[in-house]
DNA sequence: TCCATTCATCGTAAAAATACGATAAAAGAT
DNA sequence: ATCTTTTATCGTATTTTTACGATGAATGGA
């Protein structure tokens, strides 16, 4: 029964966000069009220690988890954060850790286990 | 050489907590083990819809990224999380969430495009 | 001592992530 | 029209993740 349950949905898009960021090159690229407002493609796999491709690759699965935009500008692509998914995020993130510190009555490592 | 360059500690640590986050299964078993305290590792089979192996590799990896600490008890083992890591966290994605909307300039969607 | 319980680990299979060269598509320049 | 630039996508290889049954180790109880 309880086996049977799936997953929430706060959980799987929680989930989805933390995937979206597990990659060190993810986290440069978000901190990078951070600092320099938007920015064409170009530029990023310039700054990463990474193929074209594989930048293109990284690129597509922030895209794809509606952390970052693309415009195309021509011939070029200018990406962009998007900060509607990040305040969302930054609101989810904050409230789940408020949680789990809020909550925790583990101050002593574990020593008492309450199995009920 | 900027490509010479590899991620920095900063963007690896949080990856690495964001890879540690990015799976609903390990959401789960953290809210639970922040709502019971502490609780043994059974209690977490129980709830969670997957086999006990799968969920041991769950709490393993939770463990490797030191959100969750475990004690032996006996014949069982009672895990609860760690509170430090989780407040370092904290002020780490909330640092790097601040400088993302503090910095970003792109209000319009990427419409203009400064490649330098 | 023997058996049951609890949990980690092993072995393994299937799926997903990561990385890159090659190529395609679209725009701009000549 | 042709060539260059820019970026996405394809194909593919390698690694990692995810999942589970089976087994092993440790404890507690009969």
């Amino acid at each position: 029964m309880t086996k049977e349950e799936k997953f929430s949905e706060n959980e799987i898009r929680l989930a989805v966000i933390a995937k979206a960021l597990a990659h060190p090159a993810r986290i440069q690229i978000i901190k990078f069009l951070a600092e320099s407002g938007e920015c064409m493609c170009g530029r990023i796999v310039d700054v990463l220690p990474l193929s074209q491709a594989t930048v293109s690759q990284h690129l597509r699965t922030l895209k794809n988890a509606g952390l970052i935009k693309g415009n195309i500008e021509g011939q070029r692509v200018c990406y962009c954060i998007n900060e509607n998914t990040f305040k969302l995020f930054e609101s989810e993130i904050n409230t789940f850790l408020e949680n789990i510190t809020r909550n925790n009555t583990c101050k002593n490592g574990g020593s008492k286990c309450q199995t009920g």
